[in-house]
DNA sequence: TCTGGGCGATAAATAAAATGAACAATACAA
DNA sequence: TTGTATTGTTCATTTTATTTATCGCCCAGA
């Protein structure tokens, strides 16, 4: 096998943006090196090669600078060094994903690589997302805002009144329908995102 | 200082099941250490010593070692069961959160391990969340259904009306402050939950 | 202008992890 | 039985990470 002499740290994949991360990490929190380092119980020469991705952390060493903001290995591994982006939406700037029959407005379109799924939701009376039941991977949750929603999961059925709320895993098959003669209206999120 | 001596691997927080958990994962995959090994591009002595929690694998060597299955960082770190619960809740059985000016309530309270943390809040004339900026890694989103809000965030600041929406990264210094004489009602959603 | 303190980076010394070459224990075939 | 793999482990050595003690820089305050 012909090797190709390479500096030190080219092998790096995913773990290659430690120093990015931590760097990043540090500065939201408005931290020094030194401060955090003392937080952490370790040196600020450590966090300065690390920063610097001229080490690669142990998982020990890396747990405990962790430990100091706090955050746990998995968020700092999730996450993403992300910028500016739109904050505020008007009514008429959420995304409208009307289907012809419901009102559907997502929250936060614009925004790159999002976590949730925010709708602010309209439900015409008898308003329904039909026959065949809707299973994907994360969780949802919601609360009925005006008029009524009967939610289906499962083998359960409930219909939820103004004020009543659900929290559900979306694998299990799922059905929302408007029982009423009213217009439903529901803010509801989901995570992970299905759009 | 009086210090004590301690084993190696005492100071392990989090870390302490590495070893564990690589060897639960590779004889899942029903793989040999030195196979392991060979694919990843380690040493099988190294794999030893990492199961053996006798060392702290360093991110590059753990990074590499994870490769070989294949499996993420994240995913090595989630490692964890799950189960079922109470999906459905009426408006008094949403745990409120109040604390003395601004009601809050949450959605899914029961729910292991949610992954969300959606409130229905209702701020009451002039209520804030405070003079100090609040700062938790993660995303927040939330539609106005009744009154205004004014949120600041970093230094952006905008009073949103009924039907308006946000959504942005909550490692960004923020406050909402309901600004009119009427009370404010909002529902929100926020990744990873902090509560 | 000087001083002191905090900042991040660095060099040399030390501690720890990764390698390479063994080892004993097991399993299985000849 | 013997021989030959394969398993996980151990140890000496090499490589890498972390600490200790500094450096130069910038800035607030005397």
């Amino acid at each position: 096998m012909n090797e190709i002499t390479i500096e030190r740290g080219e092998t790096e994949q995913m773990s290659a943006s430690v120093g990015k991360r931590l760097k990043a990490l540090r500065a939201m929190h408005g931290l020094s090196q030194r401060e955090l380092a003392r937080r952490a119980g370790v040196t600020n020469s450590a966090i300065s090669m690390i920063e610097q991705d001229r080490v690669s952390p142990s998982i020990d060493s890396l747990t405990k600078v962790l430990a100091g903001f706090p955050v746990t290995m998995i968020e700092f591994f999730s996450m993403e060094p992300e910028q500016e982006e739109k904050i505020f939406y008007a009514e008429d700037e959420l995304v409208e994903m009307s289907d012809g029959t419901m009102s559907v407005r997502l929250v936060g379109a614009a925004k790159k690589d999002r976590k949730m799924r925010v709708l602010h939701e309209k439900y015409p009376p008898h308003g329904d997302t039909g026959e065949k039941m809707i299973v994907q991977e994360g969780e949802e949750a919601g609360v009925i805002i005006r008029g009524q929603l009967e939610i289906t999961v499962g083998n359960e059925i409930k219909v939820l009144n103004a004020g009543e709320a659900y929290y559900f895993n979306t694998e299990i098959p799922h059905r929302f329908r408007n029982p009423g003669d009213e217009e439903c209206e529901v803010v509801s999120a989901a995570t992970p995102p299905s759009f």
